[in-house]
DNA sequence: ATCAAAACTTACCGATTGGTAGAATGCTGT
DNA sequence: ACAGCATTCTACCAATCGGTAAGTTTTGAT
């Protein structure tokens, strides 16, 4: 019935799918860009040649666009594993950001925040920009709920909603680069900065020791 | 006998050189991302052949890196520009990101922006490195001065900078996009991000009159 | 064992592109 | 007009890379 055949060489633990592939080729999509990463690159880190891959996607685009897909199947299984419709606009952007940066970090949610349109067909453009709208609209909405229950406090939303974009996906463009910075960290602190700035003047009764902030 | 006179932006219809290069070049960069940019499209934008580009430069990357000092050259000036060293770390802020704005959000800075370090040889990483550098560096030092003037009140600092390099740096991003959206506005919208931050609960006393009131 | 489909390889194509050689044209001072 | 340099053009190369054709090996059902 069933054989694994490990009887091949190397660290192949496995025989070659799409989800192999797609693991190979989204780590070296996120080491050197997809524009830098050819298909020989992809199929020499898995030990195979060029046409193997083409087996399995029919294309170089289609393998991100998997990638996109898988990390925004993720996000969205996420989110739904936690429903929490009833709560407050604040804490629902809580809940929204700690999974976003979660996926947007892994190796799939780099294809799905770094993408540039720029290098995909039109159909796969417009398939990106749909995942990308729709996460920007669950965002949108999540602060409008917030203004709206008086949980957020903020001007235009959509404003607010590139603020907050910018910050969590440039994360995951450095973030790679800080693996001393855990993922924790970052949402605590940004998180920090979201909700209660860094102006020092008006003086939240956040008061603590004064300690050197071991710079 | 010039060899670091570029950075006169004179628009001299009729002749081409370096300026005029570097202004097509950099809007198509900005257009269509550097890699999907070839010579030809450059040279054709300036109703020239490829080879009068390389009579001014001496390969692509040089053309972009010229772009990246500039800009930040630009940005250097501006800065010098407003000598506030007497002021407080908060205020140095404004002035900064009010600056970096300006800069990225500007055809040239865009290359200082989004440049992918990938994409360039040993030695022109180096020198774009050495610009961002410089650039994080400063803000980090403001920061940090905010922090001890009491004008700033945040715990990492180097988080801090991350998360307000990806507002703006994103900004960069979809500006151009967006040319509804003036600068005014992304910089007063995120700066009240960063200063005040969003959350509604949390009232600081900045003599808010209440604004919704709490459930 | 047999055979067909699945999975993978070798060898190649065609288009793109950064960059160059060398000829042609323009410009400047004398 | 002419020398001589500056500037731009025509024509081309070499390398890269996405993708394919056609053949070979592996697998699995009968």
């Amino acid at each position: 019935m069933d054989k694994k055949t490990a009887q091949r060489s190397k660290h192949v633990r496995g025989t070659l799918n799409t989800s192999r592939i797609m693991e190979a080729a989204s780590e070296l999509f996120y080491l050197n860009g997809y524009q830098n990463t050819s298909m020989d690159d992809v199929a020499a880190s898995l030990s195979v040649t060029k046409p193997a891959l083409y087996y399995h996607f029919k294309s170089k685009e289609a393998i991100l666009l998997a990638c996109v897909q898988d990390a925004f199947d993720r996000f969205q299984g996420l989110m739904q594993a936690q429903a929490l419709s009833a709560a407050s606009g604040r804490d629902r952007l809580c809940v929204f950001l700690k999974n976003y940066l979660v996926i947007t970090t892994g190796n799939f949610g780099i294809s799905l925040v770094l993408s540039e349109p720029h290098v995909l067909s039109p159909e796969g453009r417009k398939l990106y920009v749909r995942y990308r709208n729709s996460i920007n609209r669950q965002l949108m909405q999540i602060l409008t709920q917030g203004i709206s229950d008086g949980s957020v406090r903020t001007g235009d939303p959509t404003l607010t909603s590139y603020a907050i974009f910018g910050m969590f996906n440039w994360a995951a463009k450095w973030s790679p680069d800080k693996p001393e910075i855990s993922n924790d960290e970052i949402f605590e602190h940004f998180m920090s900065v979201i909700l209660s700035g860094i102006d020092g003047d008006t003086r939240p009764e956040q008061e603590g020791p004064k300690s050197g902030a071991a710079p």
